[in-house]
DNA sequence: CGCACTTGGTTAGGTAGTAAACAAACGAAC
DNA sequence: GTTCGTTTGTTTACTACCTAACCAAGTGCG
């Protein structure tokens, strides 16, 4: 079993080598604020468990080419599932991040069989070190959850087929879309932000101080269940505010204000979206509607967290034109705030899960190391 | 200047001393995670300096005796001063947290004759190495807080006529008081709980992960600017739930129901909540109601965070009536949450400022060594 | 082409901290 | 009162890592 057998200064080194991809000895040695002896003993301990193997040089303007260093065969690879309802997408990369492999499909049943080909095509790249599978309900810490919901998650972990003993975690798919827009998105050099889903459903990830904030039972972000309606006279009901902002209700309030109109109500949000856009008077109104109670929303998370920025997301809180209003509506409610439209639209969630599937995978290598020293 | 020159690992130990109050050479290793012969050096070290001295021996069951350690006079002492709008307290103690003086006035004015005798007291115990005033308004970052609030908390922090040099840090008295929740009331055994004060008016100190959350604004938990009233044909009015939720609001809805009935309407939250202690059904009801409304509010915060853990405190949270109330509806609306009363009362928010002024106090010793080394 | 300059990588010596063995101090048991 | 077990504190040998110096390998310039 001591295959690897690396040093607890190895894993560190490991870990930034696998966060850059590649790095040379010096980039590597200032990462991790080690020195340059340390770093050449570590990489000729990585490079003989194969973790790591060189990939070329690297020239400079001036001065001596530097070894340019990877990740190596024995790393392994990771597997990323974003398990929505209409739609499944998968994603395998290295430790480093490089893709090996990318499917889609929007026949849910048929997520099983795309899951047994990338696996197969994936074996040569060393062992699976981390499954992550985004699902859109709330991921309770063991203990925590509502026993409805965990059998609900773990069926469709189930149906993907993964084999026996695949290091599987499951993420909210809100959550993916968050750590995703963190690490390569809008709120990459931002220390806190909230990214916002508005679509068929509505949720929030909180990222706080670059971490993203889960709560005691992984249901942090579930803004649904935020107090609404809310007046003096009018009591809060459980959920209601998804109902509210929910892109269903939204195409029911659309064909609410249709009749009497030669041409037939908006099916899609979409649709809805591109009247707007060509000017349609009542399209733009309902937009319009919906920015302020989006920037609402939003508005109250920053009284809670005052992220200083949001990040709208989901089928709905992407488009564009919504955007003005909500801006609009948080400058006049809240703290100063940010608001900006996501940049990796629909695939946020399944980057996200990558993104954490190789935090795990990193992790699986380093506590291997660290079980061969005892 | 080089007094102290203490090294590096020797500012760990010192802080883990001072968080204790008092510590044999075998805790401090532990919490350290160091040797006992680098412990053993270290206290040679901090002992030379004066910041650590011998206070007796601990026997413990069996074994031989153990030297106990505590903070030396070199290491000085804090002052911490909640500067609230109708009282200000004083606590001055250790960095160890040994209480040294204490007092109070609902005089404001009086306040600087206060702070005065504190500091000719104090004199005695080494030098002042932080002051922490608690205000009532939002305390920002640099560059970040708008100029009326920032020249507000200057004027305050200017009355309390502290001496020149003195390292002072203002905080906000909301999230003082979580602060203390976190390290000595409702939230010692919990990672993350929300502080929800509810008095004149209203606010929430966010911890999460054993953190105070400050937000980009410094504005985390001013849920004053929750959006409200917010129903599908009301739009929210900046800051209209501290309206709705203070305890002035309070009183004059108790006024509106009062009409025909003999005795006076009651002029003083404590009067109202005595009231409905002794059973009368107008007054249980308005509590009722107000349980509600704060029960909403707490819902909302557990939506965005899910801290599983809320603290009721301020003038009218703290009372027990309220608390069966916002229990059922925290239940009904949002996600698993203990619900509990204050455990410090009106003392909450000067012990979390003199637990920061502990934190400031010991960073400033560990800068002071680390300055000496250059 | 040779020389200065810059950066990468290795070698040698020094230091901080650890683990393990040892010495000292205490209570409890017989 | 002696012995034993337990815990504290110190001595000793070793390890890991750092700094400093040096060699190696590039580029640019006269």
């Amino acid at each position: 079993m001591a295959k690897s057998g690396i040093g607890d200064r190895a894993g560190e080194v490991f870990a930034a080598l696998a966060a850059a991809g590649q790095a040379t000895r010096p980039q590597l040695a200032v990462a991790c604020g080690l020195s340059k002896p340390t770093v050449s003993l570590v990489m000729a301990e990585l490079e003989a468990a194969a973790l790591a193997e060189r990939s070329g040089s690297s020239s400079g303007a001036t001065g001596r080419t530097a070894a340019v260093y990877r990740l190596g065969p024995r790393a392994g690879y990771v597997l990323a599932v974003d398990r929505g309802s209409t739609q499944v997408a998968l994603r395998a990369t290295t430790l480093g991040g490089d893709l090996l492999d990318e499917d889609q499909t929007s026949r849910p049943a048929s997520a099983g069989a795309m899951v047994q080909a990338v696996l197969r095509r994936g074996n040569a790249r060393g062992p699976l070190r981390a499954v992550v599978v985004a699902v859109s309900d709330v991921v309770s810490p063991p203990g925590r959850g509502e026993p409805a919901t965990m059998a609900r998650i773990s069926g469709a972990v189930a149906a993907l087929g993964l084999p026996g003993g695949a290091p599987v975690h499951t993420e909210n798919n809100v959550n993916c879309a968050a750590i995703a827009e963190l690490a390569e998105g809008a709120g990459r050099d931002h220390d806190s932000f909230v990214f916002l889903q508005v679509g068929v459903a509505i949720g929030a990830g909180v990222v706080l101080g670059r971490r993203l904030v889960r709560g005691v039972n992984g249901a942090a972000g579930e803004v649904a269940r935020l107090a609404y309606p809310w007046a003096d006279d009018r009591p809060p009901v459980r959920d209601a505010l998804e109902a509210r902002l929910g892109s269903r209700t939204l195409l029911r309030r659309a064909r609410g204000r249709w009749p009497g109109r030669p041409d037939p109500a908006p099916r899609t949000a979409a649709a809805l979206f591109a009247l707007a856009e060509k000017g349609d008077a009542v399209a733009l109104e309902i937009v319009a509607e919906h920015a302020e109670a989006v920037g609402n929303l939003a508005a109250s998370i920053c009284a809670v967290v005052d992220p200083g920025l949001v990040v709208l997301g989901g089928g709905v809180g992407r488009n564009k034109l919504l955007l003005p209003g909500v801006v609009a509506t948080v400058d006049r409610l809240s703290w100063p705030a940010e608001v900006v439209v996501s940049e990796l639209g629909a695939r946020a969630t399944v980057l996200g899960a990558a993104h954490l599937a190789r935090e795990q995978g990193i992790r699986a290598v380093l506590g291997e190391g660290a079980a061969n020293r005892r």
